[in-house]
DNA sequence: CGGGACACTTTAGTATTGCTAAAGTTAATT
DNA sequence: AATTAACTTTAGCAATACTAAAGTGTCCCG
């Protein structure tokens, strides 16, 4: 029974959310492999495995094992959830789905925002969550308010204040927004930060 | 060349984190099991595969594959992910380590709040990161202020304002604290929700 | 006490597949 | 034309994911 098969044969009794596939995992891996530039050969041999391999996995020719997909992910700089497929969901107001933002392009060249569109009128809190890649810097800046900043994923070096921090994925940071601050994304994977602050100016775009 | 031999080469050759273990992964899925209880039996039929099989990969005598072990974690209303470890991190002053944040048990019976301490004076933003056992309902409160809630992990229903709103890992939503509001972990899974709001009042404990 | 019923473990065995080594493509440089 | 680099393909084997079925221990019921 290939993997495919099998997929159908789970799908039908009621699994919760789709199952991935042999090639739908495949074609996570290469398009995250491309994103950070990384050759085959060098996911190989980081990961301990063959180059043919891989090559086999990215086309969904073949599936790895538990452990080699965690190293494979592991030299992706990504998590093997990542590969995991989610469902999709209906709408709602003040809500923001996951599923249904826009805007983000996994292996853009520059930052990207996803606007969450104020749950209200009036509201004094605004938040983005914002892609950025590997080695993405922003500009420093500084306005009225306060920051608070949630790493959903990746791993961020802040400079607020004239002091660094280093944040990975699940680190908070939070700041009044009249310190020079900027981001930079020092690690290999796209970075995704959760912003929620009381400064009404939305970044440009 | 076992899992675990397997393992300590890979260890060796540098990986970000501690890989998972045969015998860790199946710990954590008892656990889980346990937790949730479920009988293997129910676990097997659910994810398709046979009774001893489960008994197997639960004794870490066995490794399922990545299709089964997606199964079996989505019977057991869990994520993947939380069977793959996280390493530890270093400290800093206005940003709280996920790592490092204390107060929280899996298998809690009721929720736990980790409150990330304000990141200065006179900050108007709070946040709290809460984690909630499946089946928990909060008591419908009403204040003053806006409430930004990003939902990490899990599937919680809110209602607020007298409309329900079915949020899942990733969804945010964001309403303005003066509705009556009220949280309730509808999945199978432990949720954890970060909230941050310019409420000052800190909920008990 | 015997005998289910239940939750789990163990064993023995097979079909599958995870994975490698090595040769083959394709295309860009020089 | 020769070299290098990035990737694909093939052939094949050892490892293992998985099953069926029998075995253990424990609780409960008449």
């Amino acid at each position: 029974m290939s993997f495919d098969e099998r997929e159908a044969r789970v799908a039908g009794a009621g699994s919760p959310t789709q199952p991935p596939s042999a090639t739908s995992l495949g074609r996570a891996l290469r398009q995250r492999r491309k994103a950070i530039g990384k050759t085959m050969k060098e996911v190989a041999q980081e990961a301990g495995l063959s180059e043919g391999f891989i090559s086999q996995i990215e086309r969904g020719l073949s599936t790895p094992s538990l452990i080699s997909l965690y190293n494979v992910a592991n030299t992706l700089g990504i998590s093997v959830e990542a590969f995991l497929p989610q469902g999709p969901q209906p709408a709602h107001s003040m809500v923001s789905r996951a599923s249904e933002r826009r805007g983000c392009s996994i292996d853009a060249e520059e930052r990207v925002y996803q606007i969450l569109q104020r749950g209200f009128p009036d509201a004094r809190l605004n938040s983005c969550i914002t892609h950025m890649p590997p080695g993405y810097v922003s500009e420093l800046t500084r306005h009225e308010g306060e920051d608070f900043l949630y790493l959903i994923e990746g791993e961020m070096l802040y400079e607020v204040g004239g002091r660094d921090y280093l944040l990975k994925a699940g680190d908070t940071l939070h700041f009044p927004s009249s310190l020079p601050h900027r981001a930079r994304n020092v690690g290999t994977v796209e970075a995704r930060e959760l912003w929620v602050g009381t400064t009404r100016i939305i970044p440009e775009r």
